[in-house]
DNA sequence: CTGATTCTTACGAAACGCGGACGGTCGCCG
DNA sequence: CGGCGACCGTCCGCGTTTCGTAAGAATCAG
């Protein structure tokens, strides 16, 4: 999830609001650090204004639009038909005029996105190291062989499959994995052993989904390659 | 933390509350120095008020902006809305109009700072010298090798990576790295020599985390390059 | 030389991660 | 309908790592 707003204080309550429904959030005030995050993070959806400092919202929408089928939720600041029809121009799913209370920002984001599930639009599937994950048909393999991984498992894993690289402690895997706002930590700590004793050539030793002592957990692709 | 203020009641003022909050703060009293110490301290927030000899408090925050993505709180002497639309064009983060409580610039300081934070933006990855980090998989490199940090030691020794050439005594890096109000100032000493044992070729004789005697320590880069 | 400052070492408490195990829930199949 | 097994969250005990603190040695400035 990627928000892209330059009024820090819209960003700030959007971004709360959205957290506390279970997403990981990324921000961006401007359109050039949204088109790179767009590209290297790869959001699974987008909230972008209309009015940016730099680049026109309207037309990071169309460059985002070139190279991906991402969703992307306008917010405009006017409601007139000239801004409706740009915006789904530049080919956004969806729109919202200031000021907007954040709660319907939630429900429209959690509509688009039960939508685009239910989409005939599978989520692309891609390699990583030995894996590929394949999000549509919830398999992963590992050198062309299925894992045989649980409901929670196949979650935690492709979520870290598409985060790479980044370290993250055990309340946000919560928060991004199992959309708990709170919870038990160690149930985080025994999926993780629950994956290792899949995808580890020696869970005694990790060295793919790797712990960080003190932080969290990281999967790293440095043993595989 | 950098403020660029030319009244001198009001720089007096906003950095003694500033740093009463705990936040280490250098001062600048015109866009030109302003500039500079942006550059070479690569501050985590800056103060920057809009009227100033020299250059324009506008235009230094848009030269800011085009290389760094630091946060910017502009201080407007007049509440009109060009200012404001000027400001936020430019790329600041928030704005205070002038007078304002300096009570609530500490408080404006901390909620943008719990923001960026609190943000899963991967922070961007960068090399020094021989030294590469990124703080997003919390690794630090010394010429391509994994350095085996442990919690704490790369909190210290990466917060100094983001401040180089300075020199900061044991109450600043206390407050900055573990976030302490007060404490025993040996817990720095003591981690500074464990950081030492891993980056140091000798340990003994520490070109790279110098001490600044009568001070406190400093990172510094002639010894490696 | 003297006092202040920093370095070094050592210790122990606390935090942390891990494995093992338990029990409740749910869906499947006989 | 009852039993079985997979799944998953929780809990406990153990070994390890970390890290603040203290105390003596070494170093520096004046």
């Amino acid at each position: 999830m990627l928000i892209v707003e330059d009024d820090p204080t819209v960003l700030e309550v959007a971004s709360t609001y959205l957290r506390s429904a279970g997403f990981v959030v990324t921000a961006a005030t401007d359109g050039f650090t949204a088109l790179q995050l767009a590209a290297s993070s790869s959001p699974d959806l987008i909230v972008l204004d209309r009015m940016l400092p730099g680049i026109d919202g309207a037309e990071v929408c169309r460059r985002i639009r070139a190279e991906s089928a991402v969703p992307i939720i306008l917010l405009t600041a006017m409601s007139s038909t000239d801004d409706r029809i740009d915006g789904l121009e530049a080919g956004a799913d969806d729109y919202l005029t200031k000021p907007f209370s954040p709660r319907e920002l939630v429900l429209r984001v959690q509509s688009i996105l039960r939508r685009s599930v239910n989409d005939l639009t599978p989520e692309a599937s891609f390699d990583l190291g030995p894996f590929s994950l394949d999000p549509a048909a919830r398999i992963i393999r590992r050198d062309g062989r299925e894992l045989a991984l649980s409901a929670r498992e196949f979650d935690l894993f492709s979520f870290l499959l598409k985060h790479p690289r980044q370290a993250f402690n055990r309340e946000q895997l919560l928060r991004a994995v199992w959309h708990w706002e709170f919870g038990d930590l160690s149930t985080v700590t025994v999926t993780v052993r629950r994956v290792r004793e899949k995808i580890e050539d020696d869970p005694t030793d990790p060295v793919i989904l790797v712990t960080v002592w003190g932080v969290g957990y990281r999967l790293d692709l440095e043993g595989t390659t």
